[in-house]
DNA sequence: ACGCTTTCCGGAAACGTTTTGATGTGGCAA
DNA sequence: TTGCCACATCAAAACGTTTCCGGAAAGCGT
C-alpha cells in the first residue's frame, strides 16, 4: 500500500476531497465555514505544509524573492554585511504576503550575467533585488526582457525605465562640502572610486557642482582615483601630499579610506581634526572607533530594505494593489553624524 | 493555438519525443550520441533549461542547498562577512554536482526554529547547513527527525550523532597560553563570553588545562566575562585594571575586543605590547589596523566552506560515493599570526 | 530464414498541487 | 409544479519534468 503524501493523505483523513481541502487552506471562498476550521485544524495536528514545488508548477508562482549579492572576495571585504543588515527590512515586508526572501550569492568563479540567466531560466524566485549594478548592466535588459519584476540597489544606463533605489550621492556631496566651506575651507580633495563606477562619476559630479556654488573653481587635481579600500585611503593621502596648494580638507568616498588615510597622515605627523577636515561617507562599522572621531554619514540599513521590498512589490500585479504606484525611482537620503574628524577650522 | 513551454516545445522542434530530450539532457544512457548532441544545440541555441519546479516533482529533490543565517542586530554587527566570505568555498564544490546555494536569512522577528520548520516543510532545498548552533538546538533535533542531510557550524548537545564542523578552541587556547607562558608570564587572564555559550565553556577549559600543564593555578577571577564586542573589550580593561595581582597578559576571545581594550588601557598610560601582552583570536578585519599590530589566530573562510560542503555531501546519500566517509566531526585549525601586541616579555 | 541481443526511441504514468467545470443539494419566487 | 439561484462539494485536468516499459530496427551468429 502506497503511503499517499501531502495533501492527499490529510483529504482521507477528513474524508473529504482534495480540492475543498486546498480552497479551506488557501482561503478561497466557495468552501463552508465549518469545513474550514476542520482542515485548518487538521492540517495544524499533522503538521501539514503544502510542498512547494507542486504549488509552484501549477501556480507558475514559488513564492520566493531572490536577492542577488556576490560574494566577491572584494565584496567580502568591503560591503561588511550590508546585505544581512537589509534582509531584516526586505522580510518584514514580505512576510505580510508569506513570501520568502532566498539570497542568491554568485560563486566567485561564475559570470553574474550568466548566473542570474539561470536563476531566472529555473524559475526559483518570482522576483528579484539586484545590487553591485554597473553603470552598464546586461542583467537589468535580461530582467526587463524575461519580464521579471525586480529592483535595483543603484542606478544604470541600462534597460531604460525601471525601478531602483540609490543613495543621495549628491546631497552627501553638497552637504560635505557645504559643511567644508563653512568652516572656511577651499582647498577641498576628494578621494573616489573610478568614474566607471557609477558611484564615482555622480558623486564627483555633484562635488564640482557645490564648489561652483560657492564660487569656488574645480581642480580636476584634487579628485583623487582610488580604489575603495584602507590602502585606497593610504595612497589618497599620499597623493594629496604630494599636491601643490595642499588641500586644506578631503572628503573620503568610502570610510574604511579613513583607517589608511589618517595612518599615512599621522606618519607625515598631520592629525586629522587638527590639521587637516576630513569627512567619511557610506558609514562602516570598521570605522567606528578611529581617532578622532569620523565625520561620516549615516543611513538606516532595515529602512533601506522596506523600502526596496516595498518598491519591488509595486511592481508585481499580484500585490501592486497594497502598494500604491510609489516613486519608482527613490534617492535614499543619510544623514550627517558631525565628529571630530573635521574640527580643523581654517581662519578667514 | 496554445504556446507549449519548456522540454515540449523543445521536442517539437527537434521533431523528437521528450522523453528522449529529458534524457539527452540529463547525460543518461540509451540515447545516441549523434542525437544527444542535437539536443544540447538546440536547448543552447532556444535557451532552454528545466523548470526547476517540474523537475523537484517529479524528482523529490530541489537540486538546492540552503544556509541558514540569522539577521540579527548582534550577528550583523559581528559576524563581519563571516557567511558572504564562507559561500565562495561552499559553492566551489557544490557547482560540481550542479547544486545551487540559497542563504536564508531568518528574519529577527521569527524564531528560528520555527522558520527552519517552516523551510523544511516547504522542502525547498535539499540539505541545510546550519550555523549560529546552541548548546541546545532544537533545530537540531528537528532535521534529525525529518532526515534532511545537514552539517552544523558549530557544537552542540543536542540530537546526538550528526556532522558538525567547530573551530579549535582548545588549540587556540592551549597556543596561546603556551606562548605567553613562554615569555615569562604566569598571571593570564582570558576574556570570554559567558558560559551558556558553547564556546565561552568550552574555551575556558581548555584554557584552563593548559594553564594547568604549566603547572600554573587557575584563578577563576582572571577570566573576565564580557560581551563579545569593542564595548566588551573596554569593561575588560576595566575589570583587570581592578584586580589585585593584575595580569600581565590578556587573551581576548573575539578581535573585536582589542579596540576597547586598548582603548582604555592607553587611557591609563599602560601600552598593548609594552606593559601587557595581548593576544586575540577569530581574525576580524575591523581589528586589522590596530597598533601595535595584534597577535592573533587566522583561518580560511574559503577552506572552511569547502570542509563544509564536503562534508554536507558525504551525509547525502546520491553524493556520497564522491566523498568518502570522512571525519564527520571536524576541528578546524586556526593559524597564529604573530603580531607586535605580546612583544612584552616578563624577566624570568 | 531464424532467433537473440543491443541500441535507440516513443508513449504514458507519476510527482503534489490548484483550478475549472460539473453536480447535487436546498430555498425561494412564480 | 417549475424554474432559478446560491451554496458547497467532488472529480478531473493541468502545470513541466523524469522515468518506466515496451517495441522497432539493426546487427550478428547459426
Amino acid at each position: 500500500m502506497p503511503q499517499m503524501r501531502g495533501i492527499r493523505q490529510l483529504a482521507k483523513h477528513l474524508d473529504i476531497s482534495i480540492g475543498t481541502v486546498s480552497r479551506a487552506l488557501n482561503g478561497k471562498p466557495d468552501v463552508n465555514e465549518e469545513t474550514r476550521k476542520r482542515v485548518l485544524a487538521a492540517a495544524e495536528e499533522l503538521g501539514y505544509v503544502a510542498n512547494q514545488s507542486g504549488r509552484s508548477l501549477r501556480q507558475g508562482t514559488t513564492n520566493a524573492i531572490g536577492m542577488m549579492v556576490e560574494s566577491s572576495k572584494e565584496t567580502v571585504e568591503n560591503s561588511d554585511n550590508f546585505f544581512l543588515g537589509v534582509t531584516g527590512g526586505v522580510q518584514s515586508v514580505l512576510s505580510r504576503h508569506n513570501l520568502d526572501l532566498f539570497m542568491l550569492p554568485c560563486p566567485n568563479d561564475e559570470d553574474p550575467y550568466e548566473y542570474m540567466k539561470r536563476m531566472v531560466a529555473r524559475q526559483v524566485v518570482d522576483a528579484m533585488i539586484i545590487s553591485a549594478t554597473q553603470r552598464i548592466d546586461k542583467r537589468i535588459d535580461l530582467l526587463v526582457k524575461a519580464q521579471i519584476p525586480f529592483v535595483a540597489l543603484g542606478r544604470s544606463s541600462s534597460g531604460g525605465d525601471y525601478n531602483w533605489i540609490d543613495l543621495d550621492f549628491e546631497g552627501v556631496a553638497t552637504k560635505a562640502v557645504d559643511r567644508l566651506v563653512s568652516k572656511g575651507h577651499r582647498r577641498i580633495a576628494v578621494a573616489a572610486p573610478s568614474s566607471d563606477i557609477n558611484l564615482g562619476y555622480i558623486f564627483v559630479d555633484a562635488y564640482r557642482r557645490a564648489l561652483e556654488r560657492h564660487g569656488i573653481e574645480y581642480d580636476p587635481s584634487r579628485v583623487i582615483r582610488v580604489q575603495s579600500s584602507e590602502n585606497g585611503g593610504y595612497q589618497a593621502a599620499e597623493t594629496m601630499l604630494r599636491l601643490e596648494d595642499r588641500p586644506t580638507a578631503i572628503i573620503l568616498i568610502y570610510e574604511l579610506m579613513a583607517i589608511g588615510f589618517y595612518r599615512r597622515m599621522v606618519e607625515e605627523g598631520i592629525f586629522p581634526g587638527r590639521d587637516v577636515a576630513v569627512i567619511g561617507f557610506r558609514e562602516e562599522p570598521r570605522a567606528k572607533f578611529l581617532q578622532p572621531s569620523l565625520t561620516r554619514f549615516r543611513m538606516s540599513l532595515a529602512d533601506l530594505g522596506v523600502e526596496l521590498a516595498e518598491t519591488l512589490l509595486a511592481t508585481m500585479p499580484v500585490y501592486a494593489a497594497h502598494y500604491p504606484a510609489s516613486a519608482r525611482n527613490t534617492i535614499w537620503p543619510l544623514e550627517l553624524v558631525p565628529g571630530e574628524s573635521d574640527a580643523f577650522i581654517l581662519k578667514a
